[in-house]
DNA sequence: ATGAAAGCGCTAACAT
DNA sequence: ATGTTAGCGCTTTCAT
């Protein structure tokens, strides 16, 4: 491979004129540049990353978690974060953990092996040694829709998004609402606590019987968990999905058994990923601002690496309930 | 950060023994051994991947590239890969690239700065000297899902998927098949070239009208392409998107327009990805194993970067017509 | 304005 | 079995 040195050779200059190039440092004669600037060109040469990773103490590499069973909503927002953190100059390296603790470990061994600028998460790790070593460290880090500590966070209000979601049942006279989550999530927990709050405001007593826990927030655990749910009881009128995918998953269950959405049972989902409007019904659902999420967390990143750290890096965007199709009114 | 040299000084030997004990390599007292490991996992220590990947001249990492704006077809079939590398040690580095000309030379300028032991293609570059690269550097690589020059490569049979696809609708009466594509890539053209070919085995005359190509095979393009053939003309009972996910587009412009799927107009997809059968109607579609492909891939690259080269690498995997809810006899 | 030399963290060849 | 040393490709003092 063609490195600095040969660059060098060739001009009849040192590798440290050539750097300077590279670099865009100042001391260096404008026809020398020139010079150099076309050869490099000419030989296609680009610095070996890993070599000046080793010097600098640097990676200019910004790491991003997420599970590996990343859902459509994640997968939109690390395309927008990759694309900004693009702009700012990063390269992106992604950690792809699964719900474990020995893929937790992996992640952060792998972490510890490069000098990444910065982290983002996009998943929540449980270990909280991981979080421990972020600190020690200094490694700046921010969290996208979920919160831990005070590390800085760009998300919406779960708990108000979900408590208006069931708002807009209640308004449509439904009282037998039920509840599809997934997994041990703050997200989750929090959505799960709007649904409470929203039922305690409309004076609807809550009922365990009528909230069932997915594995994961996937269609293909929604399917199943519906069923199950439709198992225990068909006594209800809507239901409220934690994610989009979930509402996949419970839709199709739904209509397997012959139980119309929204006729029967209106459904809405959280997330409004991109399918939500191309579904049939084309499903009810909280808008989380994903590219907003993406844009500010990419940035808030770019400020905390680059020091310029005045502004305070917590945002609470804001969500928009989007009543679509796959809800109406009680029979 | 803590380094090698730290715990060869605290161990009170050398870095040479220390490493000599990371790579497992023999030649080390048993008692130093358990000594230094036991050092290495009380302090947490990693080696760090640039210096280690300097001096192999290697970097245990396999670069993935994709297009940017991945479909779900793409996303499954890279965590399939994603996760086989592991298995086999190597690390995934991702190249994201969009469709232009600048966005494929960075992407090989990234290589270029980068040890990396192998890469996957599931995106098809359109610059020959990007493959010139490849093959001047000689790295081992492995495409998928399309074949360039005789770099192995992992597919099936696109052609006659889609002829089986045309056939299936034939069978099913239909006369008046539209064909649905996507932008310029070679799997496009050999499902046209199928679509055609099935058409003439079936006496149905070719007519460039019934063929729209939409920019890329998403959705969005997908909704759109579907409105402007409606606005061209509604004479057809049939029609053959050429990805799921422009099928699902298409769907949804159908039904705005009061067309009903399957009874008015059958619609047949390709790839199978996970929503497809969560859709309402479920979609008839061509099954392409992407488990097997991405696994195929990640295997036969990792055989030739280890050098166990004997077999022939490249593969033509079975694909298969998957009928299901969204096509149906002609009325 | 330019070059020589040191050093980032690691491994491997070479001594011992 | 273990330590010493050179060197991977680069940037950055420090001289000049």
């Amino acid at each position: 491979m063609i490195s600095i040195k040969d660059i060098a050779k060739e001009a009849g200059m040192s590798p440290a004129t050539v750097s300077r190039v590279i670099n865009g440092k100042k001391y260096v004669n404008p026809q020398r540049r020139e010079q150099i600037l076309k050869l490099i060109e000419e030989r296609g040469y680009v610095p070996n990353k890993a070599a000046r990773s080793m010097v600098l103490q640097r990676s200019y590499t910004v790491g991003i978690i997420i599970p590996s069973a990343f859902n459509m909503f994640q997968r939109q927002l690390f395309s927008v974060m990759e694309k900004r953190l693009g702009s700012f100059g990063y390269y992106t390296l992604f950690f792809f953990v699964n719900f474990n603790a020995e893929s937790e470990d992996e992640c952060l061994n792998r972490l510890k092996a490069e000098k990444l600028d910065g982290l983002i998460m996009i998943h929540e790790m449980k270990k909280p040694y991981f979080y421990e070593y972020l600190e020690k460290v200094k490694l700046p880090v921010v969290i996208a829709t979920f919160c831990y500590g005070n590390i800085p966070a760009i998300h919406i209000d779960e708990e108000n998004a979900a408590f208006e979601a069931i708002s807009h049942l209640v308004n449509l006279g439904h009282r037998k609402i039920n509840l599809l989550s997934g997994g041990d999530f703050s997200f989750g927990r929090q959505r799960m606590e709007g649904y409470y709050k929203a039922l305690d405001a409309a004076g609807i007593e809550r009922d365990e019987r009528r909230v069932l826990f997915a594995r994961w927030y996937s269609m293909e655990y929604g399917i199943n968990a519906m069923r199950e749910m439709l198992l225990r009881s068909r006594d209800f009128t809507a239901l409220f999905a934690a994610t989009d995918e979930l509402a996949i998953g419970a839709i199709r269950a739904l209509t397997d058994e012959g139980i119309q959405v929204p006729e029967d049972v209106s459904v809405i989902g959280f997330d409004d990923i991109e399918i939500s409007n191309f579904l049939v019904p084309r499903l009810t659902t909280i808008h989380q601002p994903i590219g907003e999420i993406g844009e500010e967390t990419a940035l808030a990143l770019h400020r905390q690496i680059s020091g310029s750290n005045s502004v305070k890096q917590d945002r609470t965007l804001s969500y928009q309930l989007i009543i679509r199709e796959s809800t109406a009114k009680v029979n």
